[in-house]
This record gives C-alpha cells, sequence and structure tokens, in this order.
DNA sequence: CTAATCTCTACAGTGACTGTAGGTTCAAGA
DNA sequence: TCTTGAACCTACAGTCACTGTAGAGATTAG
C-alpha cells in the first residue's frame, strides 16, 4: 500500500502520464500525497487502473469506461445497463471484424497478383486508383 | 472540369475541409483559383482524391499514402515498394482481426452469462474488474 | 439586383494519449 | 548526515486525421 505512481504504473501495464490524464478526467480518484506532493496509491487504486486498463484493451471508449465505473461504484448497480454497454460495443466490433475482412481480402489480392516478383505492372496502385473498389467500406474508416 | 470544392467533395464522398487539409499536408496539389480566390479543380483531381479516399478507407495511414502517391507519380515507379507496402499493411490487418476475434470472443461471455436478464450479479463488471483475463491483448489497444 | 448558397482563412476542438522543459522530492548508498 | 541520481511535479505542446466554428467575401439562380 502506499505505492508510488511509477509503481502503479509498472503494476498495471500504463503510463505515468496515462495514469495523471485518468485523474484529470476524473476516471481515477485523486490520491493522497506525501509532504512534497507526490502521489501515494492504495491497494484499491491498482484495481480500478487495471479494470480501465483492461477495458481500454477492449476497444471500449473512454467514456463507456466512466459509465462502467459509475455503475460499479453504485451500490445498486443495474446491472441491465453494464450489459447493454457490452452488447452495444460486441455489435461494433462485429461490424469492424466484418470490415476488416473485406480489406483483408482486398489486400490480399493486391499483394498476390505480384507474388514477389517485379512486373511492369503495378497491381496495387491500379488497385487503389481504381475508385469502384470496396464501396463497402467506401465511407468508413478503418483504424 | 473546372469544379468547385464542393463538387468535387460529394463526387468523392469526402469532405470541404478534408480536402483543404489534404492540400495543405501535400498531399492534394494546389489548384487552380477564381479571380476571387475560390478554388477550381480539374478531373485529375477526382482521380487522385479517390485515390487517397479508398486508401484510407483500406485503412492506410496519410504517411502510407503519400508513399503510394510518390510511387504513383514517379514515371519509372518502382512496383515492389508497393508492395511491400501493401505486404506490410496487410499483416498489421490480419493482427487487429486476430485481436479483435479474441476480443469477440471475451464480449460474447460477457453479455451471454446475463443473456437480458437482471441478475444479481453483475458479470461484465466482473469480467472487466479482473484484470487477468484476455492477457494476450493486454497492452495492444485496439481501437 | 437580391437572396441564398457556397467558399474563403484562420483557428479551436476531438480522443486518448505521449513528449518536453524546467524544476522539486525521495530513497539508497557512502 | 550528506550526496547523488532516479523518480516525481506542473504545465503545456504535439500526435493523427480530421471536424467544427466564426466572420467575411464570392458566386449563382431567379
Amino acid at each position: 500500500m502506499n505505492i508510488s505512481i511509477g509503481t502503479l504504473a509498472t503494476r498495471t501495464g500504463s503510463k505515468v502520464q496515462t495514469i495523471r490524464y485518468y485523474e484529470q478526467l476524473g476516471l481515477m480518484p485523486e490520491p493522497d500525497r506525501t509532504y512534497g506532493g507526490q502521489r501515494r496509491y492504495e491497494q484499491a487504486a491498482i484495481k480500478r487502473l487495471s479494470f480501465i486498463r483492461h477495458a481500454r484493451a477492449l476497444g471500449f471508449s473512454l467514456d463507456q469506461i466512466r459509465n462502467l465505473l459509475d455503475l460499479a461504484d453504485d451500490p445498486a448497480r443495474d446491472c441491465a445497463s453494464a450489459d447493454s454497454i457490452a452488447r452495444e460495443h460486441l455489435a461494433a466490433v462485429k461490424a469492424k471484424i466484418a470490415a476488416l475482412n473485406s480489406l483483408k481480402r482486398e489486400l490480399t489480392r493486391m499483394v498476390e497478383c505480384c507474388d514477389g516478383t517485379v512486373t511492369a505492372h503495378c497491381r496495387v496502385i491500379e488497385t487503389l486508383a481504381n475508385h469502384d473498389l470496396c464501396a463497402s467500406t467506401r465511407h468508413e474508416t478503418v483504424t
């Protein structure tokens, strides 16, 4: 208990700045300070930060995480809300996978027709120049 | 020919600001102007912008796209370079799909144990609180 | 000619951090 | 106890790829 911000960072796989950033956003509560003004965290902070980092790794936005944390903090927490957040997110993830799969198909096609040897025709650039391709993902940017 | 920025935007499914942004970055060349100072584009601009938008939809970064455009602009263009950019990107896409699939499995598990009914136990929050879960995607954020 | 629409520049904001500068505090070894 | 070096502090700028805003000027259809 009473660990420094650096220790908290390594314990949770985050960066020091990220923790301060979360504090600034109100996702992490303000911890006690030493006389010199340095942050000292208790065990609970590791749990909370792990929760946040894990949820982030799963692709939840900080806003969604804030909702989940509010639900978790509420003693009479509403499971249905948490469930619907997760459900919503699952749908988004499924959509993203579908988009990436069609993208994979197209990239594979681009790459396969060259298969390592330099040809007079550059398929990659030609494929990208053809703006009728991949119409399904045209207006949705996959990052 | 000689179309306005707004027309170019609708023709290519982009926004006016985005086009000006690309011009600022040097991805789109500076077009001619009317006496009043408004941009007027030629047919070639539609092609180039479509190329950019399409590549963006496929998840290429603007930096990668700049490389591809340079290759395309070069009369003695090097197909191997374009190919390796595409290949590299394909590998990244495959990795992202794998991460999203494991995420989908976990989200499905979270959602399925509640299946619509409110229970005393909130699985979603519990699952996220358990920071040992999903160790494989822990340090990589999927957006 | 007028009114509506479009365009202009310049700048601020988004999300989720990351990096930097310049200074202060802490903990361990001599 | 003193010193030294790592860790910490605040505050702010930068990243990416845009998006939005304000306030002014240009264009076009009726």
